[in-house]
DNA sequence: ATTTAATAGTTGATAAAATCAATTAAATCG
DNA sequence: CGATTTAATTGATTTTATCAACTATTAAAT
């Protein structure tokens, strides 16, 4: 079995059981939609076009996403200080919340996950996908 | 960053470095249909339940890429020895070519990943997302 | 400084992927 | 046999993704 195979069996494992995670605790967020709202968060200023290329989206479906996430109560977009084209994006309190919520989860799955490891292997495999990582990253 | 991250991350950048390729080399596969055309030519039988369970796919939907795949002539559809419900998947000599061509896409897109590590991380690696895997499967 | 080119975001149109409930037909079990 | 499970399908809908065209603003170039 390839990596990229064991790649992506990892990845369907764990988005189904993030999912099942978030619907037994009533978090009403798709794993896309936390991922978004989690880079808001951590980003500072927050703009669209930066959401879409830390997520590896499309922006037409980044502008859609933020318009429903707006229409939700999820986020507001602010005049940029310094560009008039651009907004900063930041999350409300609803959000917050849900987000936290979320992250909760997110780092009990990591745990289930990492529990699997030593702490020695935990840090192995960090340094080996991050040399994968590497090895994807688009040549400039 | 949590293992989720790295890992999501990883296959979004080997989502794309894979489309790329396919397009580069006019092979018009989405990842979708090569994974499913490949767990066809892999599984004996193939059958649609087997390629849901396989894949993680809902069964309809795999019903309607079948569908789709079947339209396109790149499998057809025979009827199963022992179970009147059900149907044996193969592909069209089409299929097999593409197929071919796209593993080798996919194969070269593994020593891609595979070159960033010694043989022994390669191994280290491979265990441990065994492991990793290990603590995502579902409990019965 | 003014034209030009690049950038940020949006819109339109559409396609691909996914979900969930309900249905049909065949197999299996008690 | 009748009841229950199973394999595949259908209907209806939602979510995610793509691509090109367009507006407004900024940055760059002569």
């Amino acid at each position: 079995m390839s990596f990229s195979q064991q790649l992506f069996h990892i990845l369907d494992l764990y988005k189904i059981a993030l999912t099942q995670a978030f619907r037994r605790q009533q978090i009403a967020l798709s794993p896309l939609y936390y991922k978004v709202l989690h880079l808001i968060q951590s980003l500072d200023p927050a703009t669209p076009q930066l959401i879409a290329q830390q997520s590896g989206r499309d922006k037409a479906q980044v502008t859609r996403l933020l318009q429903d996430m707006e229409k939700q109560g999820l986020i507001e977009k602010q005049p940029h200080p310094h560009d008039k084209r651009s907004v900063c994006l930041v999350l409300t309190k609803r959000a917050a919340t849900l987000c936290a919520e979320a992250a909760l989860l997110v780092s009990q799955l990591d745990r289930q996950l990492s529990s699997q490891l030593s702490v020695d292997e935990q840090q192995q495999l960090h340094q080996l996908l991050q040399k994968l990582a590497q090895g994807l990253s688009p040549p400039p």
